[in-house]
RNA sequence: GCGGGCGUGAUGGAAUGGUAGACAUACCAGACUUAAAAUCUGUUGGGCCUUGUGCCCGUGUGGGUUCGAGUCCCACCGCCCGCACCA
């Protein structure tokens, strides 16, 4: 008898299935389509733990799909520009492009030992100029449908990068990538009409059913709809051109506790007196400069300046507020100016408090409350409160209600509207760097801004490009530069700003439907191929990604290249947990942490019996030395078993953590398997109890399909560790026991294909099981001719008997109160009620 | 501060309102072996005694609904994630 060799076996298996082409995604009428794709990896070089577990899960769900009828469509592809690439060249000389494709293939190589069911004839780079050729083509339809368009702009400039990034891209004031603190520049950019779309984006969340309900909140939130009144007060004493300061409110159910009006130093008013007033420019200098951290915000004080500006209240006569430029106030989000109403908000009150303005209560707790007040009152505006300046004169209302008949008695009296607002800007696309997807248009000094000619595309990056001065180097590139205007043929210069690359991510996986197209898409591929039916990622994608995606999709469906039930691209997401491992420790000679690879630690000790000190297990990071390389794993227990360890221990959607002992365990468990399928097929002859093993056969198809087709993978495979112990226990006859491995080769199969298929051969049986259909549940078998139900009293279990399954309520209950246990439990009492539930419990209250 | 999620053995985790702890790890014991590894078998939530098909306790804490609650409801405690001077 021979051993379990995965490293052979594998390889063996891939082969053939590339060679009979098993996985190649083709159109075709006689199936349902299913498009499953994982979020394409950027080309770092190295693949980890991570990537294993996305796109094992993945395959999963698409051998399933294969498996049971589907004409599946599973493709893999690099999102290949991006920072790093010229870094590196930075760093160690070389060119972004040479460095990307090298990586590309090294990456290639690590992955496909994995045996992954992916299409590789549709594979791309977004680097590749037959890719980003035809972003650029996208890009000017866009362009022509006023989806894009230029304006200066205050931008966050990244200064280590030296870059711009967009509002999505700056996390607590630092760039998402350098960490470096983001400055403003004022700066002529491309944007994308995305803020157009925000009411779309925003409902069409509520269909995304099959969608983390946490990421469609992130993104509602992210979107931040907001309904208000705007609205201007006539000023008193202020500069030509500012007769009026407009606000904007959520709660105009506050305007009568007004006390003062507040502006952000940022405010067009604050930086005309900035330019008067050196005392003014000092206080708006220092609120600028203030920290963004968390912390910063925590504790910063509310700062004023009073302008000496007054305004007029709209609705109260004789009745004046300062003008105050405050620190909390922010530029962009609503108009950059409101009125501070003390009594309902706790910044107002604190400010208020701190210059000694009036507190001015609408309304109160209840109609008896005092009106002096300790801090804001501010209930929620479902709360019923009662209004003694309200609107509708004094009553009880909650305060919905009194927004409403707020906005209604301004409209009314000419005092703003009522608008609804979003958080969502415009998305700033332009970037200042080189290896990115050139933006193809031209700048003439007679014609201006002028679109490349699609016949022109792709404008393809120079490769002769220096990275010896920071900056980016598509600016120093004179011979590149330098062209003819596509409108007057003049002598021009071509945009140097690059896409940013959100915007590769943001349609790839509309291309993968018709790769080779020669236009972005082709409606015949996209209309059959899309939606996206299972995408699957990580939740750090929540919001970026998956919102411009979305936006994408629609602008795509506008101009043309996408069909319109197409608008929403990812029919269903899931997004996966990490794979972490513990971190190893030990103390350095200058008392800084040293940490150790995995590798080299053994029961907590080093090689050198140094003891380490083990810290709870994170997400593995190179800094932490926490990893544990999948080529490593491949090639001392093969993919099989990276693939089943990464799925069994945890929910798909919580982190996982890889162990040694867990990983040995999934490796002796595939050993066992092909063992015994080994010893199956030697045997021969009739045995006992065939009928009992195929119905815990029939057991198993049923619970593990249910757990393939909820992403409960863990789940599945504990029932399959469960079958297997049955089967290794069984007496049952040649027959059955064959029938029984080759069910549980198939069920395994999406998470072992390679083991499968060895199984699956080693039978005798005809084609792959790659190709074979998905077993079916016998409902027949599911029946068994008895039951053992557990006996409670009060609630608590006593006892267990077995009946035949079909007996009657009435036996059930008699032949419960006959047993032994029961009588001794009940001791004379007399039951008052029997709940019997058929098949699952019997309840004797007394 | 706002929004969301989660608290189950030594550990990762199972449980359509119906026998809590499936499955795996770890530990312990046994078989095989000169020995170890590998392999196989078995035990393992806590406590109690009268060792039984025994009793009591047990899913963060306290209450509630129900014949029956890890699961549903209310309050609290703790942890995690997202957003945030958003008017």
């Amino acid at each position: 008898m021979s051993r379990y060799t995965p490293t052979e076996i594998e390889a063996r298996w891939q082969e053939v299935w590339n060679r009979d082409e098993v996985f190649k995604a083709v159109r075709s009428a006689d199936k349902p389509k299913y498009y499953v794709l994982e979020m394409f990896p950027y080309p770092s070089g190295r693949i980890h733990m991570g990537h294993v577990r996305n796109y094992t899960m993945g395959d999963v769900v698409a051998r399933y799909k294969l498996a049971t009828g589907h004409n599946v469509l599973h493709p893999m592809g690099w999102d290949a520009f991006g920072m790093p690439a010229e870094n590196a060249a930075m760093a160690i000389g070389g060119h972004p492009k040479d460095w990307t494709y090298g990586n590309i293939k090294d990456m290639r190589d690590q992955m496909k030992p994995l045996g992954l069911s992916i299409d590789w004839s549709r594979e791309f780079a977004t680097c590749d100029p037959e890719y980003y050729g035809q972003q650029q083509s996208l890009f000017l339809d866009f362009l022509e449908a006023g989806l894009v368009y230029r304006k200066n702009a205050v931008v966050n400039w990244d200064p280590v990068d030296m870059t711009v990034l967009a509002n999505e891209q700056v996390e607590n004031g630092r760039g998402w990538r350098s960490g470096a603190v983001v400055e403003r520049r004022e700066l002529t950019q491309w944007f994308f009409k995305i803020s157009d779309h925000s009411e779309e984006l925003l409902e069409a969340l509520d269909n995304l059913e099959n969608w983390p309900a946490k990421v469609r909140l992130m993104q509602e939130n992210w979107i931040g709809k907001s309904r208000g009144l705007q609205f201007s007060f006539s000023t008193i004493d202020a500069p030509e051109g500012h007769e009026q300061i407009e606000v904007y409110t959520t709660r105009p159910d506050t305007l009568m506790g007004a006390s003062f009006v507040g502006i952000s130093p940022d405010h067009p008013l604050a930086k005309l007196l900035e330019s008067d007033s050196p005392e003014i420019a000092a206080f708006c200098a220092e609120c600028r400069k203030g920290g963004t951290t968390e912390e910063a915000i925590e504790t910063a004080e509310k700062l004023g300046f009073d302008t000496g500006i007054r305004v007029t209240h709209p609705l109260i006569d004789d009745t004046e507020l300062p003008v105050y430029i405050a620190n909390f106030i922010l530029m962009d989000y609503g108009t950059g100016a409101i009125f501070g109403c003390p009594a309902h908000d706790q910044r107002d009150f604190e400010f208020a408090t701190k210059y000694g303005l009036p507190i001015i209560s609408t309304f109160l707790p209840a109609s008896d409350a005092p009106e002096t007040l300790s801090e804001a009152f501010v209930p929620t505006k479902s709360e019923q409160v009662f209004y003694n300046r309200g609107f509708a004169g004094a009553q009880q209302q909650t305060g919905a209600e009194a927004i409403d008949a707020a906005v209604d008695h301004c409209e009314s009296n000419g005092i703003g509207q009522g608008v609804t607002k979003y958080r969502l800007r415009d998305w700033g696309l332009s970037r200042q760097r080189y290896w990115g997807c050139p933006i193809p248009v031209v700048h003439c000094d007679s014609c201006g801004v002028v679109p490349e000619k699609k016949e022109n595309l792709p404008i393809e990056l120079p490769y002769d490009v220096s990275f010896d001065v920071p900056g980016n180097p598509l600016n120093r590139h004179t011979a590149w530069r330098e062209t003819t205007c596509p409108a007057c043929g003049k002598p021009a210069l071509r945009e140097t700003d690059t896409m940013d690359t959100f915007v590769d991510s943001s349609w790839y996986f509309a291309r993968f439907t018709a790769p080779e197209a020669e236009t972005p898409t082709n409606m015949a591929d996209a209309s059959y191929w899309m939606n996206v039916d299972q995408y699957i990622g990580g939740i750090e994608h929540a919001i970026l990604h998956l919102l411009y995606s979305r936006f994408f999709a629609r602008a795509m469906q506008i101009t043309g290249h996408l069909p319109e039930s197409a608008v929403e691209p990812f029919d269903a997401l899931f997004t996966q947990g990490m794979v972490t491992h513990e971190i190893y420790q030990t103390t350095g000679d200058n008392g800084r942490p040293v940490y150790h690879l995995p590798e080299d630690v053994s029961d907590g000790k080093l090689a050198d019996g140094t003891a380490v000190d083990i810290i709870p297990s994170a997400k593995m990071s190179k800094s932490k030395k926490n990893v544990v390389d999948p080529v490593n794993i491949i090639s001392a227990f093969g993919a099989d078993t990276a693939r089943w360890f990464v799925l069994s221990d945890s929910p798909p959607e919580r982190d996982v953590e890889w162990t040694a002992s867990g990983a040995e365990a999934a490796y002796k468990h595939l050993g066992r398997v092909w063992t015994m399928s080994e010893k199956i097929a030697e045997m021969s002859g009739t045995g006992q109890n065939d009928a009992e093993l195929l119905r815990a056969m029939h057991v198993t198809i049923r619970d593990v399909t249910l757990g393939v087709e909820s992403f409960g993978f863990n789940a599945a495979i504990a029932k399959l560790y469960a079958f297997t112990a049955v089967l290794h226990k069984s007496k049952a006859g040649a027959e059955a026991q064959k029938q029984a491995i080759l069910t549980l080769a198939k069920l395994m199969s999406p998470m072992t294909p390679h083991l499968a298929e060895d199984i699956w051969a080693r039978h005798g049986q005809e084609g792959l099981i790659t190709s074979s259909p998905w077993p079916v549940v016998d409902e027949a078998m599911l029946v068994s001719d008895t039951v053992t139900l557990p006996i409670q009293v009060n609630g608590k279990r006593r006892a267990e008997i077995t009946v035949p399954a079909e007996m009657s309520k009435e036996d059930v209950e008699k032949t419960a109160l006959a047993d032994a246990a029961v009588i001794r439990t009940l001791d004379g009492a007399i039951p008052k009620k029997i709940i019997v539930v058929p098949g699952r419990i019997v309840n004797v209250v007394i």
